[in-house]
DNA sequence: CTCTAGTTGCGAATGATTTGCAACTGGCAT
DNA sequence: ATGCCAGTTGCAAATCATTCGCAACTAGAG
């Protein structure tokens, strides 16, 4: 039971030629199972919880590991701690409400098209990019 | 000779209740001069220039005063170290050459406005935000 | 089952940035 | 001009997130 959805992170690590060890079984499982922005300590926290023993060291390693993979995000909304995201399905940006901390995505694909268009203008090729919103609720 | 241009950032300083010592007209005009992004380490490489006693901490401590009066911006690109220019005449954004590393700046009226837009929807108020494209040179 | 390169735990090392503290010094008030 | 004192500085030590060295494991190919 619970083993709907057969682990496409796992499966894409193994392509990757990653080794699947109990550390790392743990460190994917959470990795999945988050809907947030965790960052390392945060990770750590939610890791230990099934897999005890695990160093953070090891999570720190692991996270490196997938992002030069290309199975995670890295973000850093500025705030000194690096967090993490498995690859959506479709790309998104992120609003960040500096009241709360709060990180809201976002999809335009207007803003990816001007984005593609002034690059091409400048002679550039986009690798990545990143947009950051900051943001505060409206009064209302 | 060569005072042309009374130093606005000096006056903006003033206002904004700081001192003008020794140091920091030093800071201040090594930050005038550039019209590029430096980080913490090359701004005082600079500055000793100029003011030959001048301690790093000094200048962190300088930056982090001018960015909390809104007198500076800070900036991130993803290498590790902190970058800083002075709050320009009209807002941009940046290009970074993961190639060279070099940093070209650009405007967009057009995702500016879609910005606003998308946050309203999303029933935000901007406070302020980064874009930053990561690019490669195209192949010719 | 064996063997080995990849992985892990742990503690020490890094590197950027911050901080405690005593010694200075702008610049407003006499 | 002179004095005063909160703001500033230099220096060294402290932080904080992240990385590394290394010896002990172990996944998984053959
Ligand atoms: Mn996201
Ligand atoms: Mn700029
Ligand atoms: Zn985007
Ligand atoms: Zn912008």
């Amino acid at each position: 039971m619970s083993d709907v959805g057969a682990s496409n992170l796992t499966e894409r690590c193994r392509l990757a030629g990653l080794r699947i060890t109990g550390p790392r079984k743990a460190i994917l499982k959470v990795l999945e199972d988050s809907s947030d922005h965790p960052d390392v300590e945060e990770l750590h926290r939610r890791v230990k919880r099934v897999h005890p023993g695990i160093n953070i060291a090891t999570v720190y390693r692991t996270l490196n590991v997938l992002s030069e993979h290309d199975l995670i995000e890295r973000h850093s909304f500025d705030d000194g701690r690096t967090r993490y995201e498995t690859i959506p399905e479709e790309h998104h940006d992120h609003f960040i409400d500096i009241d709360t901390g709060e990180v809201v995505e976002f999809v335009s694909e207007e803003i990816e098209a001007m984005q593609e268009e002034i690059a091409r203008r400048h002679g550039f090729e986009i690798v990545s990019h990143r947009l950051d919103i900051f943001v505060r609720r409206r009064d209302p």
